[in-house]
Parts: structure tokens; sequence; C-alpha cells
DNA sequence: GTCTATATCTCGATAGAC
DNA sequence: GTCTATCGAGATATAGAC
């Protein structure tokens, strides 16, 4: 998008109003910015006056970017989920694969501890169903269930996990361990809740996989 | 002036200052009342104004009882710590009580949601450091895993654990399958939390246990 | 597109009457 | 012990200049 130039682009750069790009640009600071302040403070304790401060601009200019207070919120959610996003299950899928994935995120995430922080925030605050992120939360639990189950249906479908295996109850302990984790790493970095993690889908794996270990 | 009701003391009792009984209520009233907020909208979320009015007083009112913010919030955390604690390790205990204990103790829970919800909200809020709960929540997780720790080394003691088993990572994931179910019970109350947790806990007596099941 | 300025609220905390 | 009254600070949001 954007093909540079129109035309003859004169001398309009100095001062004349900024265009596209520089717009882009600064909504990306100031979505970062209140990134950063929600992780850290929540987003009940953080006002609009404090991210426009953290990105560079006055309270206005971040409310031509954001008109409100949960549009911004909702723009932090939708990056989030950018970058910390649930791998779709596919067909040819080796057997445990998801579980394996999440593993890896967990390590990956251990190198980004906002994304972490913000994570624990946000589901702390909008467990209350009046929550302008509650509506989030819900539907983020539910993929991860959906996507987690239908591994392992799939997996049982090409017999690599046993056909009794309780489906629901490992994919929601293998949330909850997730999530539990997570906070205790963020109190005591010494916490390797990939590690955890790895112990725990082993464990799985011996007790309701078919394959030899 | 105003010599009229010095010494006739007419009805005075109606309506004249309350004594040390009516206090406590009163007290009590706003410590439930600011529970009941804090726990539905967090506690950077919920004003002093708030609490006052569900208690059904005024602010002042509610600042003879608790002077600041904080302190208030400290009050609420030290009642929850009273009803919702971690039963201490005795000498003579069966193997594995504490693990059955915390099962029975998500129980509980399941008749208790304003606890449960209490607990998601400030653990959510609290996990940056300058929180005022921040505190409370790091001496939360010591001590809630050193006494799962001590009990499964007297259980290695004693012979009922196996002495390979690895007792701090048992621990750790214990109570992040915890705080994870409570939070998914939180939004979909079809889950029944007690229920995972036993499984896990009967997984944990198989793996590690040395007593027949 | 960003700014200054302002409107309207609500916050936590304090002082003093009764 | 609870009230009214008030303070100063800071919140979201809008209007209009440049």
């Amino acid at each position: 998008m954007s093909t540079a130039a129109q035309d003859a682009r004169p001398a309009r750069r100095g001062r004349g109003r900024p265009r596209g790009q520089d717009s882009a640009v600064v909504r990306e600071r100031s979505l970062h910015a209140a990134i950063d302040l929600i992780a850290h403070q929540g987003y009940a304790a953080t006002s609009m006056a404090q991210v426009a401060a953290a990105a560079g601009i006055s309270p206005s200019g971040l409310a031509h970017h954001f008109p409100s207070k949960p549009a911004l919120l909702g723009a932090v959610l939708e990056h989030r989920d950018r970058l910390d996003h649930m791998p779709p299950a596919a067909e040819g899928d080796a057997p445990w694969r998801l579980f394996d994935a999440l593993v890896g995120l967990a390590r990956q995430n251990m190198e980004r501890a906002e994304l972490v922080l913000l994570y624990a925030s946000m589901v702390g605050e909008a467990v209350t169903e009046d929550h302008p992120a509650h509506e989030w939360m819900l539907s983020h639990y539910a993929v991860t269930a959906e996507s987690l189950i239908g591994g392992l249906r799939a997996d049982q479908r090409t017999g690599h996990v046993r056909a009794d295996a309780p489906v629901e109850r490992i994919a929601r302990s293998m949330i909850a361990l997730m999530d539990g984790l997570q906070l205790q790493w963020l109190l005591d970095p010494e916490v390797d809740m990939a590690a955890a993690l790895a112990e725990h889908v082993e464990d799985l794996k011996r007790a309701w996989g078919t394959d030899p270990a």
C-alpha cells in the first residue's frame, strides 16, 4: 500500500502536515507505550495521559489515534494475540504437536517478560463480566481449549493417543498449568516454566500416548 | 450556654454516640463491602467512595475505620488469609495429606466464588513490584510452596514418597494447576476444579508414591 | 495531525461541627 | 463515630486553533 510519492512531491516536508507513514509510526509508538504501561500497572490503573507522555505526544494527540480508552485496549489485545498465538492444528501433524508447540511458546516467552506480564495483568482484571476485555478472555480460553482438544482427537484417530484419554481434562489442565506457571515465573525468574511444562507433557505422553518413549 | 442537657440527660440513648460493639459491626460491614467490590473490580478500579456507599456510610465514616486505601486492602487480605489458609504440616500426618487437603479446599471454594474471584483479581494486579499487595503475593506463594515441599519431604522420610521425587517441581505444578483452574472455573462454572485437581493428585501418587493404589 | 484549552467528574485525604 | 465541607490532584473527553 501507499506506493511512495504520488508525483512531484515538493518540499512539503519540513513542517507541513505529516502524512501516512508518520501517523503509523506515532500510532505504533503509542501502542507499545500502552502495552508497557498496561502490563506493569494494569488497565484500570493506566491513564491515557500516561500513555501519551510515554509516547511523547499530548493526550489529545493520542486521542486522535485511539478515541477512547477501551479502543486503545482493543488495539493492545489485538497486537498481543498476533505475537502470542496458538499454532493451528493441521491434518498431517505429528502426534502431540500442539503440546510440544506450547512448550516452545513457553520457552520463547521466557525471553519476553513484557508479553507475559501483559497477559497476567489482563487475565486478572478481565475475569469480571463487565470488564472491557472480558469477551477477549472468554474467546482466548475457548479457542485455546478447542485447539488442544481438536489436536488430541486427531491424534486419537491416527492411533497415537489412547481412545480412552480424557481429552477435555488434559487440555484444561495443560492450559491451567501454563497460566499458573507464568505467574510463578513472573514472581521468581528462577522458575523454568518451559522445563516444568515439558515434564508435564512427557507425563501426558507416558500416560496416554501409544508410542514407545 | 446550653446548660440544659448537661445533667438531666433525657432521651440521649437513641442518637447518642454509638459505642464499642457498633463500631465493630460497621467495620465488619465495610470490610465485606470492600471484599465484594475489590473482587469484582480489582483494587485499582475500586474507590473508597464506592466502598463507603456499599457499607451505608459516608467516605469520611469509612476513613475513620480505615485511614487509607492501602490500609483497607491490608485488612481485606488479612481477612482472606484467615478464610483460605494452607493447613500446617504436622509430624504424624497421613501421606499426601496436604495435597488431599488442597483438593478439599478447592471443593470448598467452589461454594465461595467471591473468595476465588478476590484471589484472582489480587494475583493479577499484584504481579507488579510496586503494587501494595506485591509483598503479600510473594509471601503467599512462598508459604504455600514451602508447606507442600515440607510435606513431601516428610513423606519421603517415612517412606511413603519415593526418594527421587522432584519435590520442588511437584509442589510448583500443584500450585500452578490450582491457580489456573480457578481462572477457568470463574469463567465457566461447569469446570469442576476439585475433580481435576483430585485426578492430578491421583496421578502424582501413582507416579511418586510407594503405597499401592 | 498535533496542539492548547477547557469542561466535567471523581479520586483520596483532611478539618471541624455535632 | 459519623457527618458536611472542601482541598488539590488527576481522570476522560471534547472543541477549536494552527
